[in-house]
DNA sequence: CAGGATCCGAGTCGATACTG
DNA sequence: CAGTATCGACTCGGATCCTG
């Protein structure tokens, strides 16, 4: 048996699992996996994202290792944050669960179609 | 490109990391990978769960087709939950990450004691 | 430019009570 | 047994203001 003690979420997996949830943290990651980027340009390029999500993500990712974080003491100060190897390596992981999305697309959204159209059955709404 | 529109979160791929970040949904998969259950016999399995979440978790998981839901017009009403095929390919693809955490898990450890103690040095909370 | 601190609304979850 | 409906506690996330 492989699963040890999931059930009391102390479980490592809960922690990666929480993590991949996490819709700014893989976008963050999606966007150091192509190269480093400074603060600002992060929250430029996903835009979507607040300051306080961004720093706040930022910070967790790089706690647990998964993104790098290097100022250099210039005059405005500037901060760059880069994905690490270990990063890196649960990018790829996550894309495995891309793929499963891209694969299956096609039978979760006409599984939905099913049930919206087989019980709820008010479209009017 | 393989991640065309991830940044305004319509995208597939989304719906599936919300799931996967979901505590209960994956415990769910996992109980029901190993067979079928009845409602209250999930709840006691999991334990921690609330029957609102139960009930909420079982339903988002039947509308996307991950698990299947057959009721038996028994006297007291006997409800049997399984898991699908979709499901268990989903289940599977889950599990790689499980991989992958346990794997890294020294790594993050690791990181996260180091940013604790080279940055925050309070340990005494 | 990078980020901390705060306020606050919206959504989430659990506990409870009730139904078929 | 298998749920639904409601309410309150709490958390999350966004907007804003401020600092170095």
């Amino acid at each position: 048996m492989h699963y040890p003690n999931v059930f009391d979420g102390k479980c490592p997996t809960r922690v990666v699992l929480d993590r991949v949830g996490d819709k700014w943290a893989v976008l963050i990651l999606l966007l150091l996996a192509a190269g480093p980027l400074r603060f600002n340009e992060l929250r430029r390029r996903i835009d979507g994202i607040s300051q306080k999500m961004l720093s706040q993500t930022l910070k967790s990712l790089e706690r647990d290792g998964l993104v790098g974080r290097k100022a250099f003491a210039t005059v405005p100060v500037t901060v760059e944050y880069s994905i690490t190897p270990l990063g890196l390596t649960l990018y790829s992981a996550v894309d495995s669960l891309r793929l499963w999305a891209e694969t299956h697309l096609g039978e979760v959204a006409a599984a939905q179609q099913r049930y919206d159209g087989g019980q709820g059955m008010s479209e009017a709404a």
